[in-house]
DNA sequence: CCTATAAGTAAGTGTTTACTTACTTCCTAG
DNA sequence: CTAGGAAGTAAGTAAACACTTACTTATAGG
């Protein structure tokens, strides 16, 4: 009566649990998963999910395992970061980049930040591959544009996180807080707009003399920040 | 032989588990939490939990609401803003008094982050007090800038949104994720080094006409941008 | 057509979970 | 002094949990 039942390969099977388990860890966090709902929306029993990991919690890591491996945002940096144009159209590039794919799918954004929150012990592996690199590349972009004399001195990893913490963090308002249903907004029109804040307040004067420069110029009342 | 067993009253023993529970809440989540740790935790059997609140799911809402009534950082982001001095004063101030609150303590993030994550109900509620007024309040600052003449014409919630997502988000890499164990920064310099970028950012130039003006002043290499 | 092997399952195991019931201990108002 | 109500507990319960065991079925190679 019931279509016949096409037996999976050892590894499709794998595979597609990994799938299932992804989306539900992502979603649910580590403890608000549980094996049954793995195996049923798998459309297996539990049994064969123990027979293909130890354990939940290796299936756990095998998950970010395999988005580390697998999803590479860094690469798409670096194409945004090579493919020409002005500093304003590559940093647009970048945040337009990050913006969309974070609409599209949170998965990984959430598999980090609940792996970070629930203090897992691949969350700092996790987290060296997909923010420490990140945030070198980007800060080795400000390092260049401050050799080149484009951007005025700034700590380049701080300047590099303010970028993109501006980007991410609204994607994090829109996306994760539900920020969406108060207001939505163009994509297009936010990269835009943060990254031409952004790159205004690391451009160096345009009208300052080529030559060495023994000392910065004076700011005005900000001793009271200085210890 | 024990120590006489001090009887709290109903109160003070709500306001204990209360306690008791909103460090456990934030630590490990809701789904991660169980009654018995927060019974053990407040020296007393689950029974005691129960007889306060009617279920776990209420317990975790009283934790909610009273962090909700409770703790206002919008009380401290006004107060920053009127205590005086030129803007790279005020937006210092307001960053470090916002990176200064979430390393001394990160309750508060931790549970408006897995409240968001896990979905609760409040989570809205949560994020309306905490998010949304903080984003309005800061947006009103950057609109009377404009009116003033001293920001360019901005999204003023798109450019709210950017200085803290600086802020808030290298908060998050350092307490979260563990970035402090990589580098650790000096938060004035940090709050310094940020407001410094977002401020250059959207400051108007200087030198521009104070009469009225029709069209704005045309940006360069824009139009592939722009839809 | 067999048969070895691997895919897959039914029906458990002990433990932990949120929550309850029936009881005891303390404090205080009359 | 004492009675009653409130603080607190011991010892549960049923369901859900991660995980196991012993079994069945499909399929590919000889």
């Amino acid at each position: 009566m019931a279509t016949a039942q096409t037996r999976y390969s050892s590894a499709d099977r794998r595979e597609q649990i990994l799938d299932v388990a992804t989306g539900l860890f992502a979603q649910q966090g580590f403890q608000g998963t549980t094996t049954k709902l793995i195996a049923e929306r798998s459309g297996v029993t539990e049994a064969l999910i123990f027979r293909h990991f130890p354990g939940k919690e290796e299936l756990y890591w095998a998950v970010i395992e395999r988005k580390i491996d697998c999803a590479s945002p860094i690469e798409h940096l670096l194409e945004n970061l090579e493919a020409g144009g002005d500093d304003l159209d590559i940093l647009s590039r970048v945040a337009f980049d990050v913006l969309e794919r974070r609409a599209k799918d949170q998965t990984l954004s959430r598999l980090l930040l609940y792996s970070a929150l629930e203090k897992h012990e691949l969350s700092e592996r996790f987290f060296r591959n997909y923010i420490v690199d990140y945030f070198e590349v980007m800060a080795r972009f400000v390092r260049q544009g401050i050799a080149a004399g484009r951007f005025r001195k700034v700590d380049p990893l701080l300047a590099a996180r303010g970028f993109l913490g501006m980007v991410v963090y609204h994607s994090w308002i829109q996306e994760l807080y539900g920020g969406k249903r108060v207001q939505d907004f163009d994509l297009h029109e936010v990269s835009r707009t943060l990254a031409g804040i952004w790159l205004q307040g690391v451009r160096a004067e345009k009208k300052v003399a080529r030559g060495p420069r023994k000392t910065l110029p004076r700011r005005k009342r900000l001793k009271h920040l200085v210890r």
